[in-house]
DNA sequence: AGCACGCCGACT
DNA sequence: GTCGGCGTGCTC
């Protein structure tokens, strides 16, 4: 038999199946990881064994080892790997690493064990270096892992090791192991009737206390995990054995799952839909039930409860049998998402974010497989989950960048959600107050069926909102970030509440020198490098450099000052403005640890404090009824950005602040400060009008070809040197316009141009950007390219992005 | 990307 | 002669 296999070091270049023979008596199946040989030096690499054929294996190399005992992965799954290979220019291994949870992956390790009899000594003499290393062997009992040499003598070994194995001086062993074992608990129950415990208890009492307590203990509850048993007795692990020995106790291993999360303490209330709600339901739910039931687009006003439609088809999949997804772009900003599903759906929740640890990542992977969860809430690469007789995918906010990803495989969560809804015949919704331009248009043009919920809850109105300018305040000679007309309405807000939006990207603070205006750069990156309160460093986002805050500006020495992004200067602006008053601040500052985010906004709630002022982060959150006052500080920084989509992010940021007004009993007002009241992108989103921006929005798309009406491949090149960065991706347009006349594809090549960030960890980045249709033979090039591209080894990497949102 | 093979200069 | 530096080409 032979096995075609996805080796995990092949890179991107030579990576397609391997064929290996299969020795005769296993018995190995799609889907099990194995150990084979590959290369050269024919280094045990772990593969993914993808398909078995018959024949013989002349002249093959041969699998070394199965490492599963099943499969990992079903035939869906494996499918759904070779599509994000396809689709993302990704190696299939790449692919397979995003879909699975970190805890499965093993570890390969070299071993050096000293080869006896050489007289290393005396050929080495004089060679100092390799001299130690072979001493250092020796000293670790003639073997040693290259971790433990790599710490011990510091440093990189590898070259010497190599040598010295090459001239027969050290053998070679590669060891694979799983970085997380699965946890485990010691289970113990009586392994006698309870009469006969009880009565050996009675006896023991006196001369070993300890034995009677856990042998009591044991007779009342059955059986009691051994933590437990010793936490409530006080009794060691050593009466524990010896009880054990003496035939009265039985041990019993048993696998443990580690949750973060607890089960909600309180029930959840009843769901009650208005007509509306139950309306878009019904259609949904006699959509969900059709052989195909393909994609649909929620677009639902903020606050007209899109929540509770979710919750509503979840709860119907359930009852069904089916199990079903809720993707949402942020965790930590949705607490009480997960608090409401957790609620309604108790321990069929599992939960899967970034921020767990592995072992939970792995053992809510784990609840999902064997079908105790059946229920998933998650970021971005829970939509690989692997749930059984999937029944509905929910994207809520599917609008958000945050389902693109930023390393490869460069996937977005929608596409592997339609994907997976197809194939695995569930619906697939997406829900938005201001759904993504492509979105709509596929809902307007019948690709998806389009439901609406345009009625807010309770009825609102929409807040009002106003545009001001704040190039006639300046004339005015107010040149602070709060408007005339602002500072008004904050003074004129008694009892209720207001939220301030300060519009920035990122949420991070940098610092200048007051004297020459210089700002610390990254010396690998060509970007600013930002202040880090908790460790008092300068750090950069790119590429991790870290230094301590230099004393004086290193180009003249003058004083450095940090700046922020400004919401610590309107939170001193609000404290003049409102004396007496605590002004509440959320920024990159201000939330820690400690203080959370969620922690923040309840203060803000409960106290009845008169401002919120913050980042990105105000946007999302809670319903605050007692707001009706929404100021957007600075609406233009939105709009200047170098992205095809930064107005359509620009509107749906702006357009969700001011939903947050008015969500109480009185309509609320919105004030949106900006230098071009002009624009009609602000326009639009003061009116709060979607169905304009998508009017003016769709033609710019279909004139500089972008999505909807074409896709966008990116390729980015690399290298530390800017002329090859650049000419090699001169030499790929080349390539491309070459190869073009002999297919039937149509492109539009833009470039190259210096990427955003020209420079990431001390390489120069340049940039070629296709508009095309990314249909299969288009992907095909570029992938066929990109690999000619590789074999040059021209000093330049390259990857392709596929509809990016860098 | 690794890794080995091979050719060439330096040193024993 | 032997060792190691670096250029070249392949990975079932």
């Amino acid at each position: 038999m032979r096995a075609r296999v996805a080796v995990e070091t092949a890179i991107y270049a030579i990576d397609k199946p391997y064929t290996y023979l299969v020795p005769a008596d296993w018995n190995p199946k799609p889907g099990m990881r194995v150990l084979v040989p590959f290369g050269r030096g024919n280094r045990a690499t772990e593969g993914m064994l993808l398909s078995l054929e018959e024949g013989d294996g002349e002249g093959l190399k041969a699998v070394a080892a199965l490492l599963d005992p099943e499969p990992l992965l079903e035939e869906g799954t494996l499918k759904l790997a070779a599509f994000l290979r396809e689709r993302y220019f990704c190696t299939f291994y790449d692919a397979i690493k995003a879909m699975l949870p970190a805890g499965l992956w093993f570890r390969a390790e070299d071993t050096y064990e000293i080869v006896p009899d050489t007289g290393w000594r005396e050929k080495l003499a004089g060679q100092q270096e390799q001299l130690a290393l072979m001493e250092a062997v020796e000293g670790l009992g003639g073997s040693a892992a290259e971790g433990k040499l790599r710490s011990l003598l510091g440093g990189d070994r590898k070259a010497e090791l190599q040598t010295l194995s090459r001239r027969g001086f050290l053998t070679v062993s590669r060891t694979v192991q799983r970085k997380n074992l699965d946890k485990t608990e010691t289970l113990l129950s009586l392994a006698v009737p309870s009469e006969e415990a009880a009565a050996f208890a009675a006896a023991q009492k006196r001369r070993a206390p300890m034995q009677a307590a856990v042998l009591e203990l044991l007779c009342v509850t059955g059986s009691v995990s051994q933590k437990e048993l010793c936490y409530f007795t006080g009794a060691s692990l050593g009466t524990i054995k010896r009880l054990s020995e003496l035939g009265y106790v039985r041990e019993l291993r048993q696998e443990v799952l580690r949750s973060a999360y607890r089960v909600s303490a309180q029930a959840a209330a009843p769901l009650v839909l208005n007509p509306d709600q139950r309306e878009v339901c019904e259609s949904l739910r006699q959509r969900r039930q059709r052989e195909t039931p393909g994609v649909a687009l929620l677009y639902g006003v903020t606050g007209s409860g899109k929540t509770a439609v979710y919750l509503s088809l979840i709860q119907d999949c359930l009852a069904e049998g089916r199990s079903a997804m809720l993707l949402v772009p942020e965790i930590s900003l949705t607490p009480q998402l997960v608090e409401l599903l957790t609620a309604h759906f108790g321990t069929q929740v599992a939960v899967l974010h970034s921020s767990l640890r592995i072992g939970e990542r792995y053992d809510e992977w784990k609840r999902i497989r064997t079908g105790d969860a059946s229920v998933v809430v998650g970021t971005r690469s829970a939509v690989f989950a692997p749930l059984r007789s999937l029944g509905l995918l929910i994207l809520d906010e599917e609008h958000e960048h945050s389902y693109k990803s930023e390393n490869s495989p460069r996937y977005h969560a929608r596409e592997v959600a339609i994907y997976r809804g197809n194939k695995e015949h569930a619906l697939v919704l997406l829900g938005s107050a201001t759904p993504s331009v492509e979105s709509m248009y596929r809902a307007r043009h019948g690709q998806y069926s389009l439901y609406t919920l345009m009625e807010r809850y309770n009825g609102r109105a929409l807040p009002a909102a106003e545009l001001v300018d704040m190039k006639l305040e300046l004339r005015a000679g107010n040149g602070s970030a709060l408007s005339r007309g602002l500072r008004d309405a904050l003074l004129h807000n008694e009892g209720r509440q207001a939220i301030l939006f300060l519009n920035r990207r990122g949420t991070s603070r940098m610092m200048v020198c007051v004297d020459c205006g210089d700002v610390p750069q990254c010396p690998n990156c060509s970007v600013n490098l930002t202040y880090h309160r908790a460790n008092g460093r300068l750090m950069c986002h790119y590429c991790g450099h870290s230094q301590p805050v230099p004393q004086n500006c290193p180009q003249c020495g003058g004083h450095l000052k940090t700046v922020g992004f400004g919401t610590q200067r309107v939170q001193a602006e609000l404290e003049a403005l409102l004396p007496g008053k605590e002004i509440l601040r959320m920024d990159a500052d201000t939330v820690t640890a400690t203080n959370s985010h969620e922690a923040i906004l309840t203060r803000f709630r409960e106290e009845n404090l008169p401002v919120l002022v913050g980042t990105q982060m105000v946007t999302k959150g809670l319903n605050f009824p007692n707001v009706n006052l929404v100021g957007v500080l600075d609406a233009d920084a939105a709009l200047y950005m170098e992205n095809f989509r930064a107005a359509e992010t620009a509107f749906s940021i702006i357009t969700q602040v001011v939903g947050r007004s008015g969500r109480g009993t009185e309509d609320g007002r919105a004030l949106i400060q900006t230098m071009t009241p002009e624009n009609p992108v602000l326009q639009l989103a003061a009116r709060q009008d979607y169905d304009g921006f998508y009017a003016l929005e769709l033609p710019l798309r279909q004139l500089r070809g972008c999505p909807p009406f074409a896709d966008l491949i990116t390729l980015t090149f690399s290298g530390p040197f800017e002329c090859k960065a650049e000419e090699a991706s001169e030499r790929f347009r080349g390539m491309l316009e070459a190869a073009l006349p002999k297919t039937t594809l149509q492109m539009r090549i833009l470039g190259p141009a210096p990427a955003p960030v020209a420079r990431v960890c001390g390489r120069y980045r340049y940039r070629l950007t296709l508009s095309l249709q990314a249909t299969r033979e288009a992907r095909g090039l570029v992938a066929y390219l990109l690999r000619e591209f590789s074999k040059e080894k021209s000093g330049v990497g390259v990857f392709a992005d596929l509809n990016s949102y860098e």
